[in-house]
DNA sequence: TTGAAAGCGCTAACAA
DNA sequence: TTGTTAGCGCTTTCAA
């Protein structure tokens, strides 16, 4: 910087100052700058710059499971939007264990990271205490209000009720959910709303009919398992997302379950694979782009200033494919 | 680190020294200055450290395509072997581009991070001078040589011969192949490598049954479907990766064409998905969690102080499913 | 075996 | 509108 500042005839203040405009410069000192830093080619040494401010430039991504497509595309559209700030994205796969995500967020308070984008599994409200104590612009991305914190949430009404229309206008009245663990925060919104709609189809999930366990494939294979063991069999059978509707048609297959003459399966998210699959799953369709997109907004809103907390609504879209 | 050293009674220089162990250090010592550590729960400052060694705590993940399920698994895998050292894994995604290949090398270097693991994909071998002239670890993940830098490549030949075997055992002997596109680095070195286990099963892959295109499911389409068109069809389609594969699989069923009954197909990697098609898709196994624990001993490796480079082959192992 | 102190490159408060 | 300068927290050289 100090090369720039004695190439373009001024002080090394006013290099910065171009460079963050965080102060008037003259035009004709600006355009000399910036002539000397092109020429130079100067790159601003980040470390310097982090430690003079105390903020660093890596956003932290948290994710109960990076594998899982969903997150994937999570991952690459948000380190796509936040390049152009000079952002570098961290990946931080926690395994849906709430002792990860802890840590996780004691390491990027520690590091002063410039902000965190989360998807929370087990974490509750309050431990994101330490961020905002810190001064950390967070992101949650949860279907939950999550206190005072930006967030973006799914609005998945529309599309939860059209996958309901389609499967009970086929008359099937037996409703049944693989939702994720019990101990996940905020429960599982996605059951929650397939109750509350249900009942304005005049059908409801019955507590034999809601079956948990965590977002994995074999979490779904097991649960659609129990679903077949019950008196009364499913007709149709929500899943909390398509890794686990994935996992539920591998057992339908070893079952020898036709899907979806005998049980019709709804997942969610529509993952990659969720068009791979024989049928080709139904889903609710959760936009990665979109979440992420509307993540790194929020995220550079709050760097730029922004002082009261948003919540962006991504709206989900039904997706009819065959296995309804 | 100042609070550190005066709880300790000693000066701030020791307490680094106990934390690098770059000097030797008194027991009592060390054990009074890890006692104040704990105590405070000191954490050291990676910006200040940044600044002052020239070196970040950062390592770039540098990979074609994110959402292939084989790269989020390696990011996954990367991540939490590097954890322990201290190092953040940084994500960059080139879509396949040669220039977004150099553009984050270059940021590399001008951020001075701690290591690149990179899978190139167009660029050449000459464009890793920039890493190594500014002395930065590079670990390349890569088939074919490339130059002097550590480097995971896979150990393929075992496997591709048994699914040669397997495949030329029903008698299938018009072998075609779709590969990656023809400028990508190295050409295909899958496709090389079957062509020439192909000639000892006394088959060939002629030039009208090699294909080309991108590693993407529409490009995996198109090709098979090129394929179809040949005078004489092949009744073996091996696939340089499994994104490729399912495109593939696509188009067949569009094509209402019967695999594995007219048609064998084997896919690369054993993508997520690869088990989850139907039929469920054959491949080479190339397992991302043993590349990714081999980039990061031979990055731990190389920051310890190892010059000599190094090459780690991973085995690659068929896994014979229902495609073929 | 330990300490004192310089200085990495930047930002921002203060001065002009 | 611009410049001067202190100092962020660490590592490492030099000295003891």
């Amino acid at each position: 910087m100090a090369d720039v500042a004695r190439a373009a005839g001024v002080s090394s203040a006013t290099v910065s100052y171009v460079l963050s405009g965080k102060r008037a410069v003259a035009p004709e000192t600006r355009t000399a700058v910036e002539a000397a830093i092109a020429e130079l080619g100067f790159v601003v040494n980040t470390a310097a710059r982090s430690l003079r401010t105390g903020r660093s430039s890596l956003v932290a991504l948290i994710v109960p499971d990076i594998a899982n497509p969903f997150f994937a595309q999570l991952t690459a559209t948000l380190q796509e939007e936040l390049r152009g700030l000079g952002l570098h994205v961290v990946v931080c796969d926690t395994r849906a264990r709430r002792e990860e995500e802890r840590a996780l967020l004691a390491e990027a308070v520690q590091q002063r990271f410039a902000g965190v984008v989360i998807t929370p599994f087990r974490l509750l409200p309050k431990d994101l205490g330490v961020l905002t104590d810190a001064g950390i612009p967070a992101v949650v991305s949860a279907d939950v209000p999550f206190g005072a914190v930006d967030q973006v949430a799914p609005d998945a009404r529309a599309a939860t009720r059209q996958a309901l229309e389609l499967v009970t206008a086929a008359r099937r009245r037996r409703i049944a959910m693989i939702a994720g663990p019990r101990d996940a925060t905020g429960g599982d919104p996605r059951l929650e709303l397939l109750r509350a709609l249900a009942r304005q189809y005049g059908t409801a999930l019955p507590g034999d009919l809601v079956v948990r366990g965590e977002h994995t494939r074999e979490a779904g294979a097991e649960g659609f398992a129990e679903l077949m063991d019950r008196r009364y069999r499913p007709d149709a059978v929500f899943c909390a997302n398509d890794v686990i509707a994935v996992g539920a048609l591998d057992k339908a297959h070893e079952l020898g379950i036709d899907i979806p003459g005998e049980v019709a399966l709804v997942g969610h998210d529509d993952a990659a694979f969720a068009s791979l699959v024989r049928p080709r799953l139904t889903t609710i369709r959760y936009p990665a782009e979109e979440v992420g997109r509307a993540a790194a907004r929020l995220l550079r809103e709050r760097l730029d200033g922004r002082t009261a907390h948003r919540t962006v609504r991504v709206k989900a879209e039904f997706v009819a494919r065959a296995s309804v």
